[in-house]
DNA sequence: TCCTTACGCTACGACCCGTAGCGTAACTGC
DNA sequence: GCAGTTACGCTACGGGTCGTAGCGTAAGGA
């Protein structure tokens, strides 16, 4: 979370974990209230009862703590077996929306990610704060699919990495721009139709 | 462009028109030098030979004018009839990655999408400006696909835009989730593999 | 020649940024 | 206890951007 090394039981005053999570939460918040554009270090500082050196002490800037403000919000994905491939990538659809529906992840996420494009140091930080996170549901939802006959097992590893890697930037791509751009609302009749165009493709979905 | 409706031929002083392109190029060439967090009215001013006042009697401010800057870049989207729906898929896949390989577009679109999500009207500009244009061309490969019969005609009319704009989601989400966010290339042998799995379904493409 | 609108320029208050300096608080090892 | 070390709150600061007001000038139309 910061970027020193906690397990080192080093001397002197230790960081208030109470701020951190308080910092946090005032970003949070501020996100709702105001939006990235207009979010500022001192407001958050004085949402969260705390000096604005303090948040320099902890975060390079407004970029990194945001994301990291976001990121926890996705520790609550998860994806119970819905008994069927098509179930599982309708749960997905359906976590990935009701995250996006959220003000303070619909005005982040893209501000950031349109951030990392010149920052490669926070590119990665998103990637394994965020990205990695929503990923780990597409893997596990192919490894049950797999286990249930409903997809096989591909022989050439990097090959099924890259498929995973398709798959998964097609259905969180499809989420994000279906809120964000377009600003339609992803209900369970886009998720359905959604659903069936990737189980079925393009002519075998027209067809069912 | 501007704000105001031209037709009608109001006494005064004309604007500049050669002003409004010198701006728009100015702003491109900034977002090329600068990224959009560290775009300035005053950089793009000085740039454009122009005074920082100018700016603002054309353009509310820097989303609505980075907008515009950006909107004439999607103006060069054509799709050639490449003989089949797959090859059509395709050609589109590869026209929106290169505009997404443009710097400008980069760390423009995000960054304009992520305001719009606390402000109307510039969503609307958003969609105007540059989403139709996208739009337009999956709509086209969806007609010649069905004039070839590789799509049936659709009774419902509102149906059929929904499933458009699912297709025109998934597509565009696709690609910008793929380069902006994975931070991964869209060359042909991941247009490749997003057509077929697009075409023929999860299913139909591990078969092929 | 009047009228109207656009332009360039200057100046301004307001705000945010990120940092430096200082005194104080909290915790560790002796 | 006591020294050493690190974190915290607070204040103050130079530097930069914002968006606007005011003014004189330029470029068109009636």
């Amino acid at each position: 979370m910061s970027d020193t090394d906690p397990k080192a039981t080093r001397t002197g005053r230790p960081r208030s974990t109470a701020a951190d999570a308080a910092i946090l939460e005032a970003t949070r918040a501020s996100l709702v209230d105001l939006g990235w554009s207009k979010l500022t270090m001192s407001d958050v500082a004085t949402r969260a009862g705390v000096a604005k050196t303090t948040l320099y002490r902890r975060w390079a800037g407004k970029n990194e703590l945001v994301v990291d403000a976001v990121a926890v919000l996705f520790d609550e994905l998860d994806l119970p077996d819905r008994g069927s491939l098509a179930a599982d990538v309708q749960g997905v659809v359906l976590q990935f929306a009701a995250l996006l529906e959220r003000p303070e992840a619909r005005t982040a996420l893209m501000a950031v990610v349109a951030e990392s494009t010149r920052d490669d140091s926070l590119r990665h930080r998103i990637r394994s704060a965020i990205v990695d996170r929503q990923k780990r549901l597409v893997l596990l939802g192919r490894e049950r699919a797999q286990a249930r006959g409903e997809l096989r097992y591909e022989d050439d590893a990097s090959a099924a990495a890259r498929n995973a890697d398709l798959i998964f930037d097609v259905i969180a791509g499809a989420v994000v721009h279906r809120t964000l751009v377009s600003a339609e609302p992803v209900d369970a009749e886009w998720a359905s139709g959604f659903t069936s165009l990737l189980l079925l493709g393009l002519a075998g979905a027209q067809a069912g």
